[in-house]
DNA sequence: CGAATACGTTAGCCCGGACTTACGCATTTG
DNA sequence: CAAATGCGTAAGTCCGGGCTAACGTATTCG
């Protein structure tokens, strides 16, 4: 199992995962909102079903996708692990410092 | 510019940015905690640089490496922007669902 | 049964990204 | 001034990732 937070960095697979989190979806569906091949988002849909992150059921003759929750939850807890206090601090100031102190800029 | 969060994805460059969040550091430091050459860490600090997250000012003959609390706040909102409500919603059921209700699966 | 649909899979291409080695440049130090 | 230090950069390698085209497979439908 790959690292999930690589796997839903890629721009296509990011919105991919944002068209599921919406419910379950055929690949053609999905593939539509695409300007790539169909066999293109059915390889996309392997890594991130390889990364835990979705799951494929079959329904006659289509494969319908749909998050994982459980992987969601490890993808949001290697966000977390990321994202350090001291980056949440830097936003912070940084947000502080737009709002309460537009003027700070002086000779 | 590059994408923030395709830039801040790559392990050894999401590495650094945790590091960087501590502080300034020289290239030298940094490259330390890795396994591969100083030169490769300067590649990966200029990627980290053109996708605005990182900013280097002389200082003698070093070049002192900060984070750029902009950038770190760009890169938290293509987070969010991606953490849509519906990956949220996943999130809280699956951890209600594991912690009030574990036993839940009956013939 | 044969055609059509909805897929996954394979093979192959190609480009980019991560890496190393070697070098060049500025700066400090003796 | 010369050596050493701390970098960035250039050149070249290599491998993997994203893509397409073509094919194989299961399922549905006429």
């Amino acid at each position: 199992m790959a690292d999930a937070l690589s796997a839903a960095a890629e721009p296509t697979r990011r919105r991919l995962l944002q068209l599921l989190a919406a419910g379950p979806r055929t690949v053609s569906e999905l593939a539509e909102q695409f300007t790539v091949t169909r066999p293109a988002i059915s390889q996309h849909l392997a890594v991130l079903a390889d990364a835990g992150l979705v799951t494929a059921r079959k329904d006659g003759r289509q494969r319908l996708y749909s998050v994982v929750p459980a992987g969601i939850v490890q993808l949001r807890a290697e966000i977390d692990r990321f994202w350090s206090t001291e980056l949440d601090l830097l936003v912070d100031d940084a947000t502080k410092r737009a709002t309460t102190q537009p003027e700070e800029h002086r000779p």
